[in-house]
DNA sequence: TTTTCTGCAAACGGTTTGCATCGCT
DNA sequence: AGCGATGCAAACCGTTTGCAGAAAA
């Protein structure tokens, strides 16, 4: 069960499991099923149905811990704006359009070795890697010219 | 000349050659002669003091045109955080400190074909990808633990 | 009972926008 | 002359913080 997993991921950090971090866990454990990402405000406002008094800064205050504990995957755009999901694993990149943001894990061949090797030339400890291609979907091409993002 | 170089890039997106757009020219030329990242604020600091009125919207609007342009990166931080650089070669990866920062373009043999079958498989169009490393560097780790960022 | 967490509201910081004016072309 | 660009100030928006009260341990 992932709200299991969530509820360690805060004991690990030395968090309290309280009502909202409760609430948090079920609700993640949810899209992590279905595979959806989603923005803070979309999972804020979910949380607001669940508890009308939640508070934003309680969920970006849990989303961070989450994020660290690698649980959480926190994905940037291009404009800078986030959107996050549930980690199955912890490498893995991203395919994502830039014109809806849809976007799918893909597999590739890359090879970590040659980036630590890199690192090691350059006297750097690699603590982890981004890779995300920016593309446009066939849904988006298809669309009658609409202006990008 | 880079400056020119800037120039041409106003011209194809149809803008016009002003003051403080050869003001930023200028400064980017320099910027890159040095090879230094910069944030935006450093940059607007900088052109404040060739004209104490150079408006903070002026900048971005220009900014915003040469990244389209591809004439500048626009690097993004774990935190959210942007710095940008000009580019030297349109593909290029960045391996980057985590606490202070600093980073190098490092030369990497990723397999660009593979990630174009990737996105064909996946009926997208390949628009772009970023690969950041992320690290530390050895003068960071070498220093008496300080928080890191 | 102690300590951490919460919700609220206000602050923040980077970015964008509306607008009257300025200045390229 | 005409239209785009500028500087300013205010608006914006996602995120963080200070705080007094509430709830875990």
């Amino acid at each position: 069960m992932i709200a299991q997993t969530i509820y360690t991921a805060f004991d690990r950090a030395g968090q309290r499991i309280t009502r909202p971090r409760r609430l948090i866990a079920d609700r993640l454990a949810e899209l992590a099923a279905s595979g959806a990402d989603f923005s803070l405000d979309d999972l804020w406002h979910d949380l607001r149905e669940q508890d009308p008094h939640f508070g934003r800064a309680t969920l970006y205050r849990s989303i961070e811990v989450l994020v660290n504990q690698g649980l959480l995957d926190r994905i940037t755009y291009a404009d800078g704006s986030h959107r996050y999901h549930v980690c199955h694993d912890n490498t893995h990149y991203h395919l994502t359009c830039v014109q809806c943001r849809r976007f799918v894990e893909v597999d590739l061949d890359v090879s970590v070795e040659q980036f630590a090797s890199v690192c090691h030339q350059t006297n750097f400890s690699l603590e982890g890697l981004t890779l995300t291609l920016f593309g446009r979907c066939a849904r988006c091409r298809n669309e009658q010219g609409d202006a990008p993002r």
